[in-house]
DNA sequence: GATGAATGAGTCTTCATTCAT
DNA sequence: AATGAATGAAGACTCATTCAT
């Protein structure tokens, strides 16, 4: 039972992977169940075993990618908490753009869900971001508490910072190696001066 | 045929207006032909009088719009030549983000259109787009060689302002006005942050 | 009165000529008013000014080509009274496929009306066929009464003669000038040779 | 898996010769996938999972049909090896003639596909109709260079025989039974004067 | 568990036709 | 006489969803 059990998971998993390829490349809307099926050499029916629609799919997509997500995130600020506050702050935000441009280039479109969502799903992706933007508003807080960071509004700056790296594949994506790494260092310590307002 | 004229062209304008609304708001794989012309309360057959297909339309559409938006940033900072520096961008936030928010909510959706239009059409938006850009991009430019911005890069620092002011609707939309209002000058504050990097 | 009535005539005449041109390239169904319009640089509704519909538009076409096609084969059989049997008809035979693959190249799409039209005008596209059919059907008939000639049936035989000038444009438009006189000149021999069965 | 295989052959076959024979009543412009569809009592999507489009669909029809019209001609004229060249010819246009009357009355408007048709499709057409001419023009050819038959041209007299059974239809059916049987021959007889030419 | 098949609602698009001006 | 505008019905095509096997 355990063997069929992990077996199932297994596959869950390649089935989320899959959906959110499509879903990020496409949106929404312009992707069809076909598509991530045939992705993976499977009928669009057997999806049906798994997942009770297109919307459910969507949603365990979103919430698969967003945990993985988080926890790198969480596990890197962990790991940093010996290092100067803005060394540290600017490590996340470079990792957080590494891997949206890196990984997940689509993730921007990912997000834009329909407004037509049940809101239980609605509230289940919001729940998602915030713990996602928790990581980053702890840093920057404790950072205000501290007296070593300055900001305007706390909320405001973290919706510049998320914004930012949300949208950073659209610029990045097309560059060369070396000019992207370049781009992605310049959007990090752009970011980093947020957080120290001119007095 | 003067009348004629411009009859037509009022007619154009209110479809467009439409279009934009309804574009903004789902998106373009989500919206329907139907529900634009619903809104001009026209049939769906009297849209192809005036565009050839969802695709014109569309770009039409966000021709129209970005061409306005652009003309009135143009406008305001022309009228704010004299100005200080600081203050003139900071103005030039506010607004661009007032208008994001308070008229074409959806800007972001409408931009995000499908990798499979055709060339030419996807031109005419990148077009769009780097006029627009231009407003920004002279205030932070000339103000960075006047020696009174400092910025890591100008791109990044463009960039993340557009991400931010481009996805400003997704968080202020929901908010009751006044609350609103206290947002949108935290966010333009915070965007000016970005120009005044530490030393 | 007189001078507009011929006005309006001259304007019908050049309705016809393109409209027979549209349904003869395209056939009934696969023609648009829009075309037909268009080729005369005038508006679709117009056309309605003159004819009560599609229908109404595509059998007059069809009644003008017909009724100039058989007159001026009638001519041409007029003007060979002296001429010997067979050189005549193969003379008639060969203007036959001339008009067809020079002029109405398209002919044979434009006899294949749907089934569904009303049966007036069905009727009015078979008197049409028969006044045609006549010109050869006599020189025929003629043509055996006088032991000139000798078939198996006069229906089969004129059967034969009209599909086979009716397809040769299929076979004749693509040709090269020269080739094409040719293969007309060959293709009217041989039917010629439909008249002298072997004893 | 052979049983799903046959299954799906038989429900592709039965769609084919359905739509083989709404596409000879109508020709490809005024032919719908709806009345395919409901003469199949399916609806017109499930079409789609057998055939890519309307396009695909009539030029799987033409192809079945030209290819089981031609092996049935080939398979005749290989069981009349030793009877007399004209004999043999003669049954071959009068079985020609049979098929055309009395099982694809409507190949003419079936063969008669827009001019826009993809190129590709185009050619599958033409080679079809290539092979199927083959089985006459061999008849012809060998005639002629035993000198048992005289022709002006192989080709004018290929195109003619051609041309005239395939409108045979037209004239035969709706004739009474014995009068069509005696149509048919004449028909039969007829052409065959065309590989006699008078000296 | 998975598949092939089918469905039906929805979407884009075309076009003959009507009509006020 | 002619035009611009609008309509509505029809048709091709897509796709999420269901279900028997």
């Amino acid at each position: 039972m355990n063997r069929v059990q992990r077996k199932r998971d297994e596959r869950v998993r390649r089935i989320l992977a899959a959906a959110a390829e499509v879903f990020g490349e496409r949106g929404y809307e312009a992707s069809t169940l076909e598509e991530v099926a045939e992705r993976l050499d499977v009928t669009k029916g057997s999806l049906y075993y798994y997942f009770a629609g297109k919307d459910e799919l969507a949603t365990a997509a979103i919430e698969t990618l967003g945990t993985d997500w988080t926890e790198r995130l969480e596990a890197l600020a962990e790991s940093l908490v010996d290092t100067p506050r803005a060394e540290r702050l600017r490590t996340l935000l470079r990792e957080h753009i590494a891997i949206a441009v890196l990984e997940y280039p689509a993730a921007l479109r990912l997000f834009l869900v329909p407004d037509s969502w049940p809101a239980a799903l609605r509230a289940r992706i919001r729940e998602l971001r915030r713990r996602h933007d928790q990581v980053f508003r702890r840093e920057v807080t404790t950072g205000v508490a501290a007296g070593e960071f300055r900001v305007v509004s706390v909320d405001a700056t973290l919706q510049a910072m998320h914004a930012t790296m949300s949208q950073a594949p659209l610029w990045c994506s097309h560059l060369a190696a070396e000019a992207r790494e370049q781009a992605m260092d310049d959007l990090a310590d752009t970011l980093l001066g947020l957080v120290s307002s001119p007095r």
